[in-house]
DNA sequence: TTACGAATGATAATCTTTCCTAATCCGGTG
DNA sequence: CACCGGATTAGGAAAGATTATCATTCGTAA
């Protein structure tokens, strides 16, 4: 493991920026291994919002072994865990409502399940409260993450 | 063709319901053909939000000889089209950022691009304005759908 | 430094999308 | 109401993307 792993982020900022990530992954518990401190610098110094295959291409300039499999790996775990945010774009492993009425959805983190929602409060806020930059927002989702009833009860009995 | 496709939304229903889909079609510009009426009506007689696969599966017992790749593209047709509503449960072609602060993501349709933004309007509406029915919401995002503005200006000089 | 649990890399399996050709749908005609 | 022609669609297979598996290596705390 010979790359100069913080050297992305910048030699003045590399230093500090790599103590920071180590307390991080301690904090979610998490091993602070090479490959996760390249992956992360990486994102860091991304402007843009790549996917996980962009993103292990940039990664394999400093660590050329580094597997696919464990950028997709680390990308969903630092998601979990909340060091960063993932944006599902496509419809990959979507899940579908016929629906007609205007509704949005809850997830829940444990079982995946999904429900629909309607908030009158969300929906009045409207199309124009996120619009910046010249973006022309057309549809507006809100997605709320978090414990359906059926998984609430059972993580409050396992603990 | 001969298996009867409007059964599974019940004799009575049936009828009206299939006029309505071929209505319903004929307006977004898309033929009205046997396997769409099997996949609309089998998800709109779901109640739970199936995934491809599983709609497949319940497709499969009107039309035994439909095909996994028909399912998946219809389904991303009537999303793009506004007849089915579509939720990425999954982390499935995601892009990442690690931006530490609150932000919200707006998606352009055209390009797929993902940009970040800001709104306390909505940050102040918090979790509760979306809880129901007993679940637990631990985290809210909120996607924007439109056009970024190269791809605004773009479409204008088509048109 | 050692020992144990966790992470990596490689590959196989799975899931999803795309491509290509033959069949089907739709509007206008006879 | 059956038929024709152009455009759209379905099926099947192949490509592409994501996830799971497993032996080996690495990181961490004692």
């Amino acid at each position: 493991m010979s790359e100069n792993v913080d050297s992305i982020l910048g030699d003045q900022a590399s230093v500090p920026a790599a103590a920071e990530f180590a307390r991080r992954c301690r904090d979610v518990g998490l091993a602070d291994t090479p490959q996760r401190r390249v992956i992360f610098a990486a994102l860091t110094s991304s402007k843009d919002h790549p996917s996980a295959e962009v993103l292990h291409g940039r990664v394999k300039e400093r660590l050329p072994r580094i597997s696919l499999a464990t950028v997709y790996r680390n990308l969903s775990l630092f998601v979990e865990k909340g060091l960063v945010d993932g944006v599902a774009t496509a419809s990959s492993h979507a899940r579908f409502d016929a629906n007609p009425h205007k509704h949005h959805h809850l997830i829940c983190k444990s079982c995946a399940s999904v429900t629909d929602v309607y908030s009158a409060a969300y929906d009045a806020l409207g199309v124009d409260r996120l619009e910046s930059g010249g973006f022309e927002v057309q549809e507006i989702k809100v997605t709320g993450y978090g414990l359906c009833p059926r998984c609430k009860t059972k993580e409050t009995n396992d603990a």
